[in-house]
DNA sequence: AAATTTTGTAGTAGTTTTACTAATGGTAAC
DNA sequence: GTTACCATTAGTAAAACTACTACAAAATTT
């Protein structure tokens, strides 16, 4: 019996990503989580064969927690949902550990088949990440900006672009202050940018929030 | 029977919806689609009691689609979801004709509650967007917001959003950093707004800067 | 395998910003 | 002509933020 995990802070989504994997894997358990604290629980409580998670939970990120489950369970294979189309974060996701990446408007079949072929430990990856994927191999030169940034500092990135504080973000990301003071100074400076507007600017112009 | 119609991009979020709906409403027809576009198609081909549509919709926008449903079938209620929480969208999307404002998290209770009232031709508001409404309740509605600023107001909220900090306008404007800061705490109390970001935002959005 | 760079993290001390409060003059109403 | 509001201005003290620095762990390069 297939034991598959869901994570996301939506439940309009967990009831839509139960729905379409009780049909795709009739007889299949499929528990949910809406945040990356009870995922990371939930990994280490239980066994699972597959995780299914949102990439933007409050809190802790889902980067974050996928990052945790694969020092954990290193073999438990991770597909990643978003919101966002997969230009911005499939690479960053995946170099993460991930076994897939997956947009959220994803057909269903479509989704049922990545489930499938990530539970024989392979990668799903779609044409348009493919092709990411080669053309980031091509020309290192052309890349924007902000790919030149970590994953904490993209995450932070992202934060303060949508008006958050950095003292609330150092709260939501348990870190202080400094840290991420810290973090966004690197910003800063890796992409030459001068202040919270102009990372603001920068965010809207390049869809990342 | 209850005939109610589903707009938004996402299927997973289709389903989750459809799902909670059934449950809500057993014997309800549910139908869903995809897009803007084809969700006002639908509004004049069909008859429907309620229609739920997300507003981050590629293409035509959510509201939009809105503004064109209001005008065909004035009377059929719409309710909105969206990723957002409450704060940015609501009171745009009320003054839009929109009989309510939902974020994706809400639980199935609520939704299905919020259904229940606006099919009886009233609004669904939630505490927080009650409050925000009132707040600008007195605002002259037709007047932009900034409208309600002074002239040294309007002057800092352009140098705020392109970037200046409080103290470079103060040096600027060879003024105390304190009364810069004053406009500033000002700026944001009338036009209801939180930060720099979200000034910056607003000044995009009006073609301010 | 060793050397170097990047990343994640944070403390100290100094700088900037804010919240609160309040004076002054202008103008509209009563 | 006094009351009342509001724009403009700022000081004080507290809060938030940043620059600089540092260091271990991880990644990358040589």
């Amino acid at each position: 019996m297939i034991r598959i995990l869901i994570a996301d802070d939506h439940i309009v989504v967990r009831r839509g990503l139960k729905m379409i994997l009780a049909e795709g894997f009739p007889g299949s358990f499929v528990e949910d989580v809406g945040d990356a604290e009870d995922l990371v629980k939930q990994v280490i409580k239980a066994d699972w064969d597959v995780v299914i998670s949102d990439l933007n939970m409050p809190g802790r990120s889902g980067l974050d927690a996928l990052v945790q489950i694969k020092q954990i369970k290193p073999s438990l294979p991770v597909l990643i949902l978003s919101i966002h189309s997969e230009e911005q974060y499939a690479i960053r996701v995946l170099k993460a550990g991930a076994s897939g990446y997956l947009s959220k408007d994803t057909a269903p079949d479509e989704l049922v088949s990545a489930v499938q072929k990530v539970l024989l430990g392979k990668k799903y990856i779609t044409a348009a990440v493919a092709e990411k994927l080669t053309a980031t191999f091509d020309q290192d030169q052309n890349k924007a900006l902000h790919e030149s940034l970590s994953d904490r500092e993209f995450d932070v990135l992202k934060m303060l672009a949508s008006g958050k504080s950095v003292s609330e973000i150092a709260e939501l990301l348990f870190l202080s202050v400094t840290t991420v003071s810290t973090y966004r100074a690197r910003i800063i400076t890796k992409m030459n940018l001068k202040n919270n507007a102009e990372i603001t600017l920068y965010a809207i112009e390049h869809k990342l929030i």
